[in-house]
DNA sequence: TTGACGTATAAACGTCCGTTTAATACAATT
DNA sequence: AATTGTATTAAACGGACGTTTATACGTCAA
């Protein structure tokens, strides 16, 4: 039997390793951060060659590229199937849906974004100015609008931007703190219960936070 | 007079080459992180011979102890120096001076600790344990119990946990996001009076926040 | 069948790293 | 004057890094 020839090709891995090395360079990137993460290390773990990161995405900072953009598609795809409050709710359920929204997608892992984007912010890359924007733009648009609303009449584009800030703020924390935080055992990073009672503490303190600054910081 | 028995030592360079280390290896491993940070630049820098920061502090692991080691007391040095509200005084006035104290240790070049801090949170390296306690304890616990007399008499202690990291996590947000907001050239971190207004704003909201808590988290 | 092309593997290259070892200068002690 | 101990300099070591070059394999078109 001529097995030798009739035998078809195997596939061999064809493009399955460029998204192995994608989906291996994700997690170690994030775990070493990507002065550390060797190639050599990304292609052991992906099963491929060495070379094979510069064949498939001319270098190491070309792949990390790659990850980021294939981080931030998963990312946005995890963000639009959460639930959101509709346009007409209370802006306190407005709020807490947001802020909840906000919450999962720093504390949970569906992808490492959150641990790219927070290396990244504390030492931005040249790819830093890229990424940035398109994280967040549908979540601090909807919060811009609901702040504005507690804020009412008297909002000034100062004040909105201070109650964005002092919203965002507590839910970024948890971006920055999560190596550390998980380190201390804290429930937020595997209990949902814990971020849902976090969300309406947060989204409780900022509500009156807001209505403080629009008595305090209308009128001067 | 015999001088020539009596002279002490002329110190030479003595010390002077081991502080010259500690002070450029601060402003490096602030400016690279540990990793990146090379042995070689930090002597160039320091103007010494390469083979002084294995003679003096034994390795480079050594040599990043000692650096933060020197930031933290002169961090505190600075600390200790900033003005703040008597026990007496009124809450809000009381909340905005400590607010004030933590933005101004956080946003202002007294030392490299700030920025070395951020990197060490996102990053924890084996001297984290270490070092995480030794930054705040006064403030933290000095924001406890303003948070306490604002949550009254219906405090607990989850609730008194999460006023405090409401509170701080508004001011160490500029901690971690001060390389990327100076990028976009924020006043904040140049400005003396922002600094100001940033703490009012901040204590204003806090304030509110923490009443709007005291009314929906103390009766379930 | 042959040549070309896309892919995978292996080996080597040049560089930079932290650290080590050896050699030197110099003041204090014996 | 010889020696000891400390500080400084110089040179080299072994290893790891990202990248490059060379080579083999398999498919497809001519």
């Amino acid at each position: 039997m001529s097995l030798s020839r009739t035998r078809i090709a195997p596939p061999a891995d064809s493009d399955g390793a460029r998204q192995r090395l994608v989906e291996a360079a994700a997690v170690l990137f994030a775990a070493r951060g990507y002065e550390v993460a060797t190639v050599r290390d990304i292609v052991a773990s992906a099963g491929t060659n060495l070379n094979a990161v510069n064949y498939y995405f001319g270098g190491k900072r070309g792949l990390y590229q790659a990850v980021m953009a294939a981080e931030v598609e998963r990312a946005h795809s995890f963000t639009a199937a959460l639930p959101r409050a509709a346009a007409g709710d209370a802006l306190e359920l407005r709020l807490e849906q947001l802020v909840l929204r906000l919450l999962t997608f720093f504390v949970t892992r569906h992808s490492r974004l959150p641990r790219l984007a927070a290396l990244e912010v504390v030492n931005p890359s040249p790819l830093f100015e890229q990424i940035a924007p398109s994280i967040h733009e549908a979540e601090s648009a909807e919060l811009r609008g609901i702040v504005a609303a507690a804020l009412g009449r008297s909002a000034t584009a100062e004040s909105i931007d201070d109650g964005v800030r002092s919203v965002y703020s507590q839910c970024v924390y948890f971006m920055f703190m999560a190596e550390s935080l998980q380190r201390s055992g804290s429930p937020v990073f595997a209990n949902a219960a814990a971020v849902r009672r976090l969300a309406r503490q947060i989204s409780v303190f900022s509500l009156g936070g807001l209505q403080a600054s629009r008595s305090s910081g209308g009128a001067p």
